[in-house]
Formats: structure tokens, C-alpha cells, sequence
DNA sequence: GTAATGTTTTACCAACCGGTCAAATTATCG
DNA sequence: CGATAATTTGACCGGTTGGTAAAACATTAC
């Protein structure tokens, strides 16, 4: 008789590990492209080569796997910012945040895809996450960046709307990825444009946040 | 005996204009949230008080309500960039172009959402348009831009990533308007932010293009 | 081997979805 | 008014969707 799927978390055979990080994959192939109400679970199910029930013996619902998804992304997409040290170099701290977060956008485009559809639909199933966890982090890290702007190494402004502003600019060449292929055409098709950002973003802030001694 | 509904543009009615109008603004406020796959015709119909065969009445598919909206947004949505003069200002063009960006974001959030939707999706709906018209309204905008530079009138820099940049940073306060709020706190349940938005993106770019004379 | 447990498949269901049809109702115009 | 055209409705249809039941099959432990 097979195990009652709630008592799954007791024991894991090696062959549920390997299907459900299977699972986990195609779904984030198939979630990020086309949302949760557009994702439908036989997609999933090919995606990963396995029968739709098949698949449900893992996941009990789509719900299920969208949420797994959901929060491994959310804790992995803040390590950067985490990751921000207050008694590093101000200017290096920031420069480097543009550039891992830029690396990221680069490297895991699908996860940035899934939150941003996510967050573009109202945020239904991460509301709490973002009120929560989400605005201690960045009030932590606004704080930071506020003391080094009173310490006078960088120029004033207002912490939030930097961070909103390399979170979008960063996060727009995954996200918006076809948009920006089709303006920069052809030329393009490598990945120049992620070296060719990473120079213009590093630019931008940086010169924005210099100290004027003017 | 009803027109069919091919020759309804030829003689058009009071009810049609009226209703047509109508189920665009409540098409806008479903797709703009749930996309166009998690959208279902039934909610577009109950959110404009009508039954589903009435609604299709008036548009014969679901495609065709979503792709005159789109048609429309993506007409407005430029033009902030056509205005863009290249005999003005250079400093002041620019000023007004992350001003008036701005201010589309805050007063037109669900249409920026319809767009971010459908681009973050693949536009498969509007890849034409985008590496068509839209291109080459970006090369021409993009050419104006290297031209001011290379008179030294603004610092060099890439013009793609700088529109680039205006985009994301613009529209990221409606497209991810939830987690900005959620991050702010209540204390910006207002419009505020849109103030101090404006003021930090109006400094950051104006800092970061300036001509340096050291 | 064999029994217990874990995995996969086949068949299925009820709800929903996009869309049609024909009849009923309402507005328009002479 | 009456006729004609425009609008609205309810009943319906084939296909899809999320999910279930149960039996067949595979794996593991003894």
C-alpha cells in the first residue's frame, strides 16, 4: 500500500530527492514564462517526462510546487543584498551589489521571471514574505547606506529608491529580456549587452553617488 | 436580422461605441493582473456587467479585445519618447522624459502592467512591433542621444542602457507597485513616493550625466 | 523468495473554458 | 404605429483543466 502522501516528510527514498528536484525544474521552465494561472500542470508534467499523475504523487497540488519554487527564490534572490556589508568600503559595497545583481538577472533569468510575474499579479501568495522579512532586510541595509550618506563617503539620497532603482535596472534584462533583444537587434545575440550594462549601470550610480566637493 | 459582426465597422452605433468602451476599461483591469492565459472572458464580462455572449458580441475572441489593448498601450506608452526633441535642451529633455515616465507609471499603472505582462511572457503577441516600429523609434532617440554626447553637451555613456535604465526605473513603480508599498510601509500610502521617486531618479541621472570637467 | 512499501499507469470525473446558436428582447426610424 | 435592424439572453458544445481512485508495477528489506 502506498504511503499517505502527507507522511512524505518522514522518509525520502532516493528516487522521490531526484523527481521532485526534476519536477521543481520543468515547473520553473513552464511558471516563469507563463505565470500560475497560465502554467497548467500537464505542461509541467511533460516538461519533466513523467504522467500528470505521476507528477501528483509528489506535488499534491500546483499550488504546492509553485510555492516550493516561490520560496527558494525569494531566499536565494536576496543574497546579494544580505550579503551587503556595512563596515566595507561604501562605494566598492555598492558597486558590487549592481554587478552580482546584474550577474544574477544574467545567470538565473527563469527564477527572476517567476517573482516578477509574482509581484506583477498582486503578490497573492507572498504578501506576508514581502511586509515581513523583505522590508526588515532592506530597512537594515537603508539604514547602512543612510549612516554612510551622513558620514559624508557617498552623496546624499534617499536609500530606498536606491535600492529600487538597481533592483529594476538590474533585473530589467532578464525580465524584459525579449524587449531589450529586439532594440539592440542582431548585434546583440551574445551576451555583450550584460557586459555593456554592467559598464553603463556601474557608471550611473557610481557617478550619482560620488561625493560633489564642489 | 443582426449585422454580422465583420461589417460592424462600417455603420457604428451609440450602444457599440459605449459598450466596446466598456469592455475595454474592464478587459484592462483583468489582464493588467492575471495576464492573458490566466484571464478568462466570463471575468472580463462580469467586471463590465454583461453576460459572456454579449461580451462576444462585441469581440468576436479573447484575442481580439487583448490585442486592441495592446495596440493602444503600445501607442501611448511612446509617447513620452517621440516627444523627445533633438533640438531642445539636451539636460531638460531628458529632465522631462524620466518626469513624464514617471508620472505614465503613476497614473497608468494597469496599462503598464498589461505591457509588462506580455513582454515578460515573450511578447508573443507584439514581437513585431517591438523589433519594428519600436526599434527603430529607440535608434532614432538612441542616435540623438550620441549626438549630444559627442558634442559634449551631456557625459558619454551607451544611449540603449540609458533608456533602458528610464524604463525599468520608471515603470518598476507600477509594475512592482505591491512590493514597493510593502517596503515603504504604511507610511507611503499615499502617493509620496512618487514625489521622492521623482526627486532620487532626477538626481541620479542628471549627477550621472553631466559633463565631468575634471 | 516474499512481503511490505514505494512508484507509475490507466481510466476517469466534475468544473471550467472559449465560443456558437437561435430565439427573445429592445432600440431606431419612417 | 409597424417594420427593420441592433442587442441581449439562455441553452448548449467540444475541449481542457486540476485532481482522484485503484490497480499494476517496481523496489527494498528481511
Amino acid at each position: 500500500m502506498a504511503v499517505p502522501r502527507a507522511a512524505k516528510t518522514q522518509r525520502r527514498t532516493r528516487i522521490q530527492g531526484e523527481k521532485e528536484e526534476l519536477i521543481l525544474e520543468a515547473a520553473l521552465d513552464v511558471f516563469s514564462v507563463s505565470g500560475f494561472r497560465g502554467t497548467t500542470i500537464d505542461q509541467i508534467a511533460e516538461a519533466a517526462g513523467m504522467s500528470k499523475p505521476n507528477l501528483l504523487y509528489y506535488f499534491r497540488t500546483k499550488e504546492a510546487i509553485h510555492r516550493q519554487l516561490i520560496d527558494r527564490v525569494l531566499f536565494t534572490w536576496l543574497e546579494p543584498l544580505r550579503a551587503f556589508n556595512a563596515e566595507g568600503n561604501p562605494e566598492s559595497e555598492i558597486r558590487s551589489y549592481i554587478r552580482r545583481k546584474l550577474e544574477m538577472a544574467r545567470d538565473f533569468p527563469r527564477e527572476s521571471r517567476l517573482f516578477a510575474n509574482e509581484v506583477l499579479q498582486g503578490a497573492p501568495h507572498i504578501e506576508d514574505e514581502l511586509k515581513g522579512p523583505l522590508k526588515e532586510l532592506v530597512d537594515e541595509k537603508a539604514e547602512v547606506i543612510r549612516a554612510w550618506a551622513r558620514a559624508g563617503k557617498i552623496a546624499k539620497c534617499d536609500p530606498y529608491h536606491l535600492i529600487f532603482s538597481i533592483w529594476s535596472t538590474t533585473q530589467h534584462y532578464a525580465d524584459f529580456d525579449v524587449q531589450v533583444r529586439a532594440v539592440l537587434g542582431q548585434s546583440y545575440a551574445g551576451e555583450g549587452r550584460f557586459e555593456d550594462a554592467a559598464r553603463f549601470l556601474e557608471q550611473l550610480f557610481m557617478d550619482g553617488l560620488r561625493v560633489r566637493t564642489s
